[in-house]
DNA sequence: CGTAGTCTTGAGTATCCTCAACGAGGGTGG
DNA sequence: CCACCCTCGTTGAGGATACTCAAGACTACG
C-alpha cells in the first residue's frame, strides 16, 4: 500500500480536496491535523471531524466528494493513495481489502462518536466530552496535556455552538478546576474524574 | 451472500442485538424500520439512526456492538448474515469485499448528514432536515406521503430535542403549510419549496 | 512596535427545556 | 358494545440556557 503513497505538506488553510472534486484518492494524515468540513447554503460552516495522525479520510462510495477537507496546522503533512489502484490492490489481496474494511468501519464508528457527543446538550458536557475525544485521540498522555491547534471557531462548528458559548464552557471548566489552560492552544486535564462528570451530566456547579 | 442469510420476523421494540453483544453477525432491513440507539450514563437515550428497509447495519471493527438496535414497528423484518462466513466470501471474492466496503463507505456517509442534521442549531431546521431525510430515504413518492412509524419521542431522540419541542416544530411547519398530517404517523409534504427553506438546506449530499 | 485577527467577558434577547394539564387513540375486560 | 385505562401526543406558562451584539484583552506576525 505504502508504496503508492505520495506525500504531501500542506500549510495552514490548504484545502486537500473540496466539496464536489473528484474523489480519485484515499488520503490519510502523517503529521499535522486536518479538519473536514462543510459549507451550507446560507453561509454557515460545519465541521464533521477533525482528522489526526494516522486517520484515513477521502472514502465514498460515490464519484466525487460531498466535503472538503483542509489542513489546520502549518506544516501538516498528508499521504495520498490513488484510488484506482488502491481498490484493484484490496481486490488482488485480501488482507490488504480487509484493512481497507476495516478503515471503513472504524470512520463509521468515529462519526457515531460524533452523533453522540452533538446530542449532548448542554455546552460545558459538549466542550468536555471533545476534550475527553481528543486527549483520547492525540494520545499524547505527556501529563494530560492536549493541544488544541484549531481556532475556537473551528471548535465552535465542530459542536454546533457559537465561539462565546465555547470560551465560556472553557472558562466554566477551568473555575470548577478540572482543566488549565497552559496556552490558548494547550489544554491541561487536571481532574479527568470532575471533566468526565461534566461530560455526563454537565449541569452547572 | 444471500445464501447464507437466516430472516428474522421482529415484534414492535424487539432487541435485534443489544451493547455489549458480540459482533458476530451483519444485518439488513428487510421491511419495517428500526432503531439504532445508545444509552448513556444518566439514563438518557440518544438515537443514532433510523434504519429503513435495504440498509445494513451492525458493521464493527471490533469484537463487540457499542449500541443496541431495535425494532420500530411490528412485523419488522431483518436479514442476518454470519460475519465471519462473510468476512471469508469477501476475501475469496473481490466482487463481494468490494460490496462491502462500499457498504460501510455508505453507512459512513450516512452518519456525516445525520451530522449535518444535528449540527443545524433551530428546532424547525432540525426537524425539516428530517422529513426531507425520512421522505428521501423512503422514496415512496406516493404523493409526498412520509410515513414516521416511530414515536415523537424517538424523533427527540434522533434530534437531540425534547418530544414537545418536536410536537411544536411539527405544527409550525404545517401553520406555514408545508406539510399536513394526514394521520399522527403520516406526514404530507405540501410545499416542498417551503420545508426545503425551513431547513435552511444547501447541506451537501 | 503596531496592526489584524483571535479570544474573552458582559448585557440583553430569543429559543428551547421543564413542569403541568388536557385530549386522542388503542387495548382490555366487563 | 361500552367503559375504562394507559400510553402517546398536543398545548400552555415559566424559567434556564445559549445566541447576538458589543467592547476590551491578548496573540501572532509583519
Amino acid at each position: 500500500m505504502e508504496a503508492l503513497a505520495a506525500t504531501t505538506p500542506c500549510y495552514r488553510g490548504q484545502e486537500i480536496y473540496r466539496s464536489e472534486d473528484p474523489a480519485d484518492r484515499w488520503y490519510r494524515i502523517v503529521c499535522g491535523m486536518a479538519r473536514k468540513c462543510a459549507v451550507m447554503a446560507d453561509g454557515r460552516r460545519q465541521i464533521l471531524d477533525f482528522l489526526l495522525p494516522d486517520d484515513y479520510f477521502g472514502f465514498t462510495a460515490g464519484e466525487v466528494h460531498h466535503c472538503a477537507v483542509e489542513a489546520v496546522q502549518e506544516s501538516t503533512v498528508i499521504a495520498s493513495y490513488p484510488r484506482r489502484r488502491m481498490e484493484m490492490l484490496a481486490d488482488a489481496d485480501p488482507q490488504v481489502g480487509r484493512r481497507i474494511r476495516e478503515l471503513a468501519f472504524e470512520a463509521s464508528s468515529r462519526m457515531q462518536r460524533r452523533i453522540l457527543i452533538l446530542g449532548r446538550t448542554s455546552a460545558v458536557e459538549k466542550v468536555s466530552s471533545f476534550l475527553l475525544e481528543m486527549a483520547e485521540r492525540s494520545s499524547d498522555e505527556s501529563g494530560e496535556a492536549v493541544g488544541l491547534p484549531m481556532s475556537r471557531y473551528d471548535i465552535a462548528d465542530y459542536l454546533a455552538l457559537s465561539t462565546e458559548t465555547v470560551s465560556r464552557a472553557l472558562a466554566a471548566l477551568k473555575h470548577r478546576a478540572a482543566i488549565s489552560l497552559t496556552s490558548v492552544h494547550s489544554v491541561r486535564i487536571v481532574d479527568r474524574d470532575a471533566l468526565e462528570e461534566a461530560s455526563e451530566d454537565g449541569g452547572p456547579f
